[in-house]
DNA sequence: CTGAAAGCGCTTACAG
DNA sequence: CTGAAAGCGCTTACAG
């Protein structure tokens, strides 16, 4: 069915190679423009396709790049996915995603599949703050971008949001509102979202002189059921809070529903802030107050920045560490009169 | 680096060859225990990686498939990758995607480069009904699955949703409620779901006996802002209806957020149902009203046709059309009482 | 301007 | 039980 090459020398009565040079353009060796023209119309003729496989194994090249990414089912991962393959397809390469559910372990298979596949380089959306594979590839200088979580410190080949500023922003705008009792849901501390946007809270706090109190700092997770009982969690304090800074949008949903089951009206008695701005998610009622991140814009500079490296360009000195801008809605207000 | 076959061979002392067959657990010829063991030590201690891309020139065969998507950052069909992921993975395939954001043109461009890419057969989430590329490919016998939207008549390698089932219990549970003026927000008509879901509309409207009025029947288009627009226009009419059915819940979420603006209050003086049950997306309120569809095991199941395919088995004689369920929820209610 | 050859890293039928 | 060879479909330096 597919015709290769060969066959089409064959057909038009020249060497392989010959052909190759056509197909191909070689710009180093000119061929006559009447047989280029008769290789041409064949090539046509028969639906000649390239066997990109074949061109790899030779120029050890796959033009393939691998992504391994948490879970693709989530919104904003998906749309961070949408921005590699974009900035990828451009350039004529392609991506192979795998799912980690962040779990270590298929993370160290996915590489090791992904690897085997000679995939040029890699896209980690996965990196833990002290991450064994990762180390590992950039020892053997393996070409890899780390996206939205990075390990520590911080290497120039990063890809991450502002996570301190946003959350410093964050926090200090609740402090500005006249809250004091500010509680945070925190994200797990082995990724550096987590670990990082928690010590942004912790400093906010204290260059305002607001003392850190442990009842107001709940591990939660990045997905809405942790919200929600971190929620719960928090109302159970004798003095709960009047305000919260939660590390992404779906925590922050499901702290909003819990304090809306518990008769508590937002953002009258309880001020809720976000972190990422996924409208496509969090539609909540009041609309949410949020930290907004260029979700898409990162996955393409990942992507470039993978490419830079493959097409041997100097490595990248420091990381690009992406602004976050807070974006004032509906689910944030003054803190209420203290009760008498 | 990266070692092979070869060099181990020469590091064993022996023929490539034997290598090969320890590597890959040959069933044909057994090799002695002795040197078995060595050779396997050998390949873990310098880390063998076997070449994937050599074995499938050789193979014919890459264990990738190809998958067409209109765009992934859109949550439903991010699920439904996901569940195409999680069944390939589990057996050693893996995906590659292009995204087409419905542009016949890109479409084109992908299935060429996935098939310069060798994959081993395409899933296709983007086929309209009437599509030169998927006839193509079906001509070419090219192992390919047609999922959620099908060409016409549906081929027996379709995996879709029930749409005419699904449209039909929606218009006759707004029916049941006492709706007589039932407006559809419709789909594009080139694709099957937006074509299947107007039909069930009208064949539910005729055999209930309600006359069609074609100012009740909306082009909207698959996404919230369409929904939006066609809810404005629906509440220009001198008497518009009490009750829309719209082709997903995107469009469903537009038309509720413009009767809100208009100042309606759903569902007392507007029912609303939708289609999907993106559940990350449609969190409106008051709850939408919508059919549920197994998205992820809509995935599944066409890796695992495809797969099925690949493996030589005898092809599908029928398209799966999976279930879809009504989850009625807060979004529809009892007609209004007509306005004296 | 075109041919011939080597080789990328595998797999696999054929020998012995 | 193991070796030797051929070949998958390309690319590319070397000849002439």
């Amino acid at each position: 069915m597919a015709v290769t090459l060969k066959e089409l020398g064959r057909l038009a009565g020249v060497h392989p190679s010959t052909v190759a040079r056509v197909i191909n353009d070689d710009p180093h060796q000119r061929v006559s423009e009447e047989l280029r023209q008769r290789i041409l119309a064949l090539a046509d003729e028969h639906g000649y396709q390239p066997n990109r496989l074949a061109r790899s194994l030779r120029t050890k090249r796959s033009n393939v790049i691998g992504a391994l990414i948490p879970d693709i089912s989530n919104p904003f991962f998906a749309l961070m996915f949408r921005g590699i393959e974009d900035a990828l397809a451009e350039r004529d390469y392609s991506v192979i995603l795998a799912n980690t559910d962040d779990d270590s372990a298929r993370g160290e298979r996915g590489i090791t599949m992904l690897r085997e596949r000679q995939v040029d380089g890699l896209i980690l959306a996965t990196a833990r703050r002290h991450d064994r594979a990762v180390q590992q590839l950039i020892a053997e200088h393996f070409p890899v971008v780390l996206l939205n979580r990075h390990t520590d410190p911080i290497p120039p080949n990063a890809v991450v949001p502002a996570d301190y500023t946003g959350s410093m922003t964050a926090v200090e705008y609740l402090i500005g509102l006249g809250h004091q009792r500010i509680a945070h849901i925190a994200g797990s501390d082995e990724m550096s979202t987590g670990h990082t946007r928690r010590q942004g809270y912790r400093d906010a706090l204290e260059r305002h002189r607001i003392p850190f109190d442990p009842d107001l700092l709940v591990g939660g997770s990045f997905r809405d059921q942790g919200g929600y009982e971190a929620m719960q969690q928090l109302l159970t304090l004798s003095i709960p809070p009047t305000a919260v800074f939660a590390v992404n949008d779906l925590a922050a949903a499901g702290a909003m529903r819990a304090a809306n089951e518990a008769g508590m009206v937002i953002p009258h008695d309880l001020s809720v802030i976000g972190f990422n701005d996924l409208s496509t998610v969090a539609q909540t009622t009041p609309r949410l107050t949020t930290l907004h991140l260029p979700v898409h814009a990162m996955g393409v500079k990942a992507a470039e920045r993978l490419l830079a490296q493959l097409l041997g360009e100097r490595g990248f000195v420091e990381p690009a560490i992406l602004p976050v801008t807070l974006y004032v809605r509906d689910s944030t207000g003054p803190a209420p009169a203290p009760r008498e």
